[in-house]
DNA sequence: CTGAAAGCGCTAACAT
DNA sequence: ATGTTAGCGCTTTCAG
């Protein structure tokens, strides 16, 4: 690999001469520029970013901090957020936390010392203090952490959406599945525009919560009961994921249910999954939030300043899985 | 950010030697060992591993190219490479060719100004000459190209057993649905497994080739016709990719065919999707190629030799697809 | 066991 | 417009 040293000697110039023609080629006369230009391309010449970095203090390296990109919205994520540093001229540390609270610490360690421009996180984390004084511009994903710009869909109105959804498909004992309740910030969102919602339109707000074990084997025994409970024999299911919309309907159907003739159902994500078991669902608009992101980042890197929040919207997709015709 | 020099103030002792604690701990003595291990703890140090990556020519990076991790088999296998590097100490740049060519060798050419140790390729390019002479550590995952190693499911296999499951789930008619021939080895390979074992068989070995548009269309009249054709009435499909066999099947149900009563149909990846979907594939140890691959790496930046060509077992995921009871 | 000093490849004043 | 030179933070001989 030849250096800036090796083109200034082949062009009979210094190397302060060749770094211009790198960073600020108008400074440098026609003559010597070609010059250099040709030098460079007999060499094979290409800047050592590393070495580059150092003097500068910019690696132009943004690392990202996602649970798992074998999950479709994870995925989907990653790309996008690829997708816009590429386009932008940044490039990307893949950190995969696997929702691991301990391991997204030392990743956040690893990336500080490999002199990231900033972070991405899609953090798992409870105790988002960890990253309160980190002194390097972050970005969350769909995560409130105090005084770390984040970008979000709009949870709340995702589940006034999913609510509404029920109801106008005619259940009249519509449900929320939830996670048990923790610090995630976006899904007391989605639950509490269901509850609004539904309390608008005069029904009842009820909530079935899983553990993750639950969700994880499939355990929804819960949720078949209460379609039984003649108190309030559940007709709509909201359930918060679209994987856990499809196991559930994998579920039902094993015991004869099927939607939309049984129960209606609407799951979350927008994955195309849903689209190819015909279920409703919210869509998250991931290839957006990845964009802004990237985005925001970008901007806190070079210091200006952006809102604290940002909202995008959610949709309703709708398939046979909320028609009313059952 | 504290450097290596406070740090040496602080425990009155020269870079050298805190270099060396970093490096060869046993070579310091116990107690500036302690002094050294208190100014880090009180500087709150982290070695800067550009400037480290700059003197000892080992970023400990490794670069990947894949299309995109939106798709649910690179996602899977983004995840599988990450998870591999970091349990070896490695971090990992991700990069999206989206199947392009000229973003492919772009990427490479940015990985070697990295100073990537190493470069895991998901190659779409037509023209492998291209990596013919980089002087970097490749591996080259599910694709063939000379002089690199790579790390593939037994595709031929995969042809085999898809080939074997329509003809024992009853198919008289069975017809494998490919891409319009390129360089993909892999392609290539699933054919041919899937030809020589019809032929072993007794049965007529015929194939469909579609474009990309019309698998991206989900144009799929060619195959419906071809079902209808009372010379050859095509009863049992081998379409190599899970989305597609997910389309086609969806296609086929819109016109009132069903599996397996009017076709068998059977897929290719082993995808999550195919369960929900209940429809056979040939599953590909995605996490198992993803680790390999890693660990021929490493191997050869460690100056290790390494096998040429890599073969991991496909399988058969049997499910009511290509189930006889009809 | 520890220190001094050169150097990794590039940038950025400062000078000319 | 170009050259000189001092770093960026760390490693690594080579001495002592």
């Amino acid at each position: 690999m030849s250096t800036i040293r090796d083109v200034a000697n082949r062009a009979n110039v210094c190397v302060a001469t060749v770094s211009r023609m790198l960073n600020k080629p108008e400074m440098v006369s026609q003559s010597t520029r070609k010059r250099i230009l040709a030098a460079m391309e007999e060499l094979n010449y290409h800047p050592n970013e590393m070495a580059r970095s150092l003097s500068t203090k910019r690696t132009h390296i943004i690392g990202v901090i996602i649970p798992n990109t074998s999950l479709p919205l994870f995925g989907a994520l990653a790309d996008a957020i690829e997708s816009s540093c590429a386009d932008n001229g940044y490039k990307l540390l893949l950190c995969g936390s696997r929702g691991n609270a301990d391991k997204e610490s030392s990743m956040m360690a690893m990336l500080l010392a490999n002199k990231v421009d900033g972070i991405i996180l899609c953090a798992s984390l409870r105790n988002p203090d960890a990253y309160m004084n980190i002194d390097l511009p972050i970005v969350s994903v769909d995560r409130i952490i105090p005084n770390i710009p984040s970008v979000s869909c709009d949870n709340f109105k995702g589940g006034v959406l999913a609510a509404r959804e029920l109801i106008d498909s005619g259940c009249r004992y519509p449900v929320i599945v939830n996670n048990v309740p923790g610090t995630q910030t976006t899904a007391i969102m989605r639950s509490k525009g269901y509850k609004y919602e539904c309390e608008r339109l005069g029904y009842e707000y009820r909530e079935i919560i899983l553990t993750n074990e639950q969700f994880f084997d499939c355990e929804f025994d819960a949720i078949t009961d209460a379609m039984k409970n003649p108190d309030y024999p559940v007709d709509g299911i909201f359930i918060t994921g679209d994987t856990h919309a499809a196991n559930l309907k994998r579920f039902c159907a094993r015991r004869g249910l099927e939607t939309p003739r049984d129960y209606k159902l609407i799951g979350f994500d927008g994955t195309d999954l849903m689209d190819y078991l015909d279920l409703s669902t919210i869509s998250v608009p991931i290839v957006e939030l990845g964009a802004l992101a990237v985005e925001l980042l970008i901007k806190r890197i070079e210091k200006q300043s952006v809102p604290e929040r940002s909202l995008l919207p959610a949709s309703l997709i709708r398939r046979s899985s909320t028609s009313k015709d059952a």
